[in-house]
DNA sequence: GTTTCCATTTCGTCA
DNA sequence: TGACGAAGTGGAAAC
């Protein structure tokens, strides 16, 4: 446990070498920037990282109470026997108080991670799997493009059917909601402007939102059940390369 | 730095007395859920809080590298030198798997925290200082009601001007874009087809982004400058109560 | 820098 | 429990 006095040049010698640092104890927190906040004395865990951001962590939640993104600015001192940690976040002209009563630990932290991260499963798993598996969706469609600009915004998967109709693919790697419809809806009513060509929308999702069952029905909306961790399997199986570029035709 | 047999029994007693705990060391990480991912060896500070929450940190960034919600089950054990802990989520079927080659620090924590903690300038302030003050948004404005259910979700605040016309208010705390055009239109049609009376729509924000504009001119909707902070003000000024209920007209 | 949209979003609330 | 929308959302990609 060691002292308010002690802390300071200990935590001041570890921001100016650029190291993690971690301190424990009881403490009260001000916040002010695009909101602002006040949170009363309790212990809590302060994480400074390498890249001056900084997080206060209750001993429940998984979401920090207070924080700042990278970039910050700190000024440690002692206040009143007690340890002020002031990070300032000059960009964004937000501030973040902390003031400890007592601290349990205090860490200086040597620590690196150049270690490679790999996210499966995501959205984009799901673009690329119907981009190189069409018939996923349906037999015989054409991919035409996919990430492609409509008025407001970006359709997923943009397509031709067996039929020449334009189909535009909006996907969702949950259960998709209210949200998911209208936002199909917005890129079938711009497509439409643009192209006399007959347009269907289709919603590729693991599931839909009961509510939203009527919605697809009064838009004439088609759902296709389609699951991330699927999406995910298949590309592993085929050994995709994770280029896109080669499904535009 | 403890060696790997000695952290095991450390983190099990740990964890039956519902401790917060906190491993730093040099770790792989696998996780498997509704989605995946691997993340190669590098050092991470690992927390596991007291509600059985766990969060994986690298020494930059704001988010976890991996994380699992409250109630996980823990599975701590020596394996080939390696220390391993895995958290399961029953619940979810998600499981983290850390796997330790070194361990630099190891804590147990005896911390409790019943500080409360207040917000101030969320969008709620927001609509609290409109139900008490509308005229900020437009001189003569009554408020009929608010969070009014509307076939697909809640309008934010509904009014009627001082010609008698409805008026749908949708607030947003930071710079307004497509979405929240869209989520308004939605209500506005939603509204017309119940309502033979004039329908306004006002979106109510610090700012909108440049491309929206259009849309607002197209969709005839009318913009209004409201700042959180200022509307957070006004209500500290005139100490409104936490209760919306006496509003409602 | 602005805009848009995904996220293992998380979190709260309400029916 | 499901559904809907806010969040001091954060983060990335495109333009």
């Amino acid at each position: 446990m060691p002292r308010i006095k002690d802390a300071v040049p200990i935590i001041q010698k570890g921001l100016s070498e650029k190291k993690a640092i971690i301190v424990i104890g009881e403490c009260s927190v001000d916040y002010v920037g695009r909101a602002s906040s006040k949170l009363k004395l309790g212990d809590r865990i302060v994480i400074i990282k390498r890249d001056s951001s900084i997080l206060v962590h209750r001993p429940r939640d998984y979401s920090p109470v207070n924080w700042q993104p990278p970039g910050c600015l700190f000024e440690i001192q002692s206040l009143n026997d007690f340890l002020s940690i002031k990070a300032v976040h000059k960009k964004s002209k937000e501030t973040v108080n902390i003031s400890f009563k007592r601290v349990y630990t205090l860490l200086v932290l040597d620590i690196f991670d150049t270690g490679e991260f790999t996210l499966y499963a995501s959205e984009e798993d799901m673009q690329r799997c119907i981009l190189s598996h069409p018939d996923i969706i349906e037999s015989g469609l054409k991919v035409i493009s996919y990430e492609k600009k409509i008025e407001p915004g970006f359709v997923d998967v943009y397509c031709l059917d067996s039929l020449n109709r334009l189909v535009v693919v909006e996907i969702k790697r949950r259960i998709a909601g209210i949200d998911a419809v209208m936002q199909l809806e917005k890129y079938l009513e711009a497509v439409r402007k643009y192209s006399n060509r007959e347009v269907r929308g289709v919603l590729a999702a693991p599931g839909i939102s009961r509510s939203v069952q009527k919605s697809l029905v009064a838009l004439n909306i088609e759902f296709k059940p389609l699951s991330p961790k699927k999406c995910a399997e298949l590309l592993r199986k085929t050994s995709e390369s994770k280029s896109l570029e080669k499904y535009i035709t």
